[in-house]
DNA sequence: GTCCGTGCAAATTGTTTGCATAATA
DNA sequence: TATTATGCAAACAATTTGCACGGAC
């Protein structure tokens, strides 16, 4: 199995990009860290004086381009996280209260799709699922406030 | 049955808020349209010299806070369309080749969520669930091309 | 007259671009 | 040496804010 950063190497170098320390830096960001950051996550985790701004929106917009990453976006932010090819997507729980993005892997949607397929004719391509809630840990802090 | 428009007036006198002509012109243009707009088409078709692009944002974002309307942002672009206070919103279609926005009324999400709820003890409040695509048109479209 | 809503312009924020320099092959 | 990537600053776009004016009660 490949990791997420040999995935990412591959697909740079397969199209001409090379790894350079900045991108590294940002890519290393990616994987640890959750995987789910925003720009503004990005450039105050980043936190070197040596690297711009403009880097840091190049970098992202390359791997956007590239398939590396895939943008989520929830609310007035936009997250990024690894992209995969698989047509499955898995689906994101997003706690409103501490804005953590937790990914579900089981899919389950196949039939909806093909009820939509048959009554709208609409061809899908992929699909987009988030449940938006508490996670336990807030609810839990919710409960010993109220208690 | 109320309207759209009856709903929104009522929700902003119940908020202590006067539907002002610009209010009125903003909702109207909402109610038609296919009710699916962006803050730039809204600004586009208001084309109205006497009303400030500040009032339009500060309109929508008055409406948004009401709970009259609600965002949708998919890919570069925030939607906003009407709010309801139904727990199982509607699903969306949304064509990447015309960018049309097909509404869906059947949800059929409970088994999932429950079952999101049991492994992951996650209080869902509302989800979203998006399908990208093609509609039947721009299928045809291409298979003319392609013909 | 008071209060809320608006228009205008300036300010703020987020993102992109041009260009000279630095790094890499 | 040729090409790509970067840093910086300026440019640009989107959104918000401050303030004085206008309209509704």
């Amino acid at each position: 199995m490949t990791t997420q950063r040999e995935r990412s190497i591959k697909i740079l170098n397969e199209n001409g990009y090379i790894l350079t320390s900045q991108r590294k830096i940002i890519l290393d960001l990616l994987i640890s860290n959750e995987k789910h950051l925003t720009i503004k996550n990005i450039c105050h985790l980043v936190n070197d004086p040596n690297m711009g701004q403009a880097t840091i929106y190049r970098t992202i917009k390359l791997f956007l381009e590239l398939g590396i990453l895939r943008k989520i976006n929830f609310g007035n932010n936009d997250f990024y996280e690894f992209s995969t090819d698989d047509k499955h997507n898995h689906h994101h729980l997003i706690c409103s209260e501490c804005n953590k993005i937790i990914e579900v892997q089981f899919d389950y949607l196949d039939e909806l799709e093909k009820k939509i397929n048959d009554e709208y004719g609409f061809l899908i391509k992929n699909h987009t699922l988030r449940f938006c809630g508490l996670c336990k840990e807030c609810q839990e802090k919710q409960g010993h406030k109220n208690a």
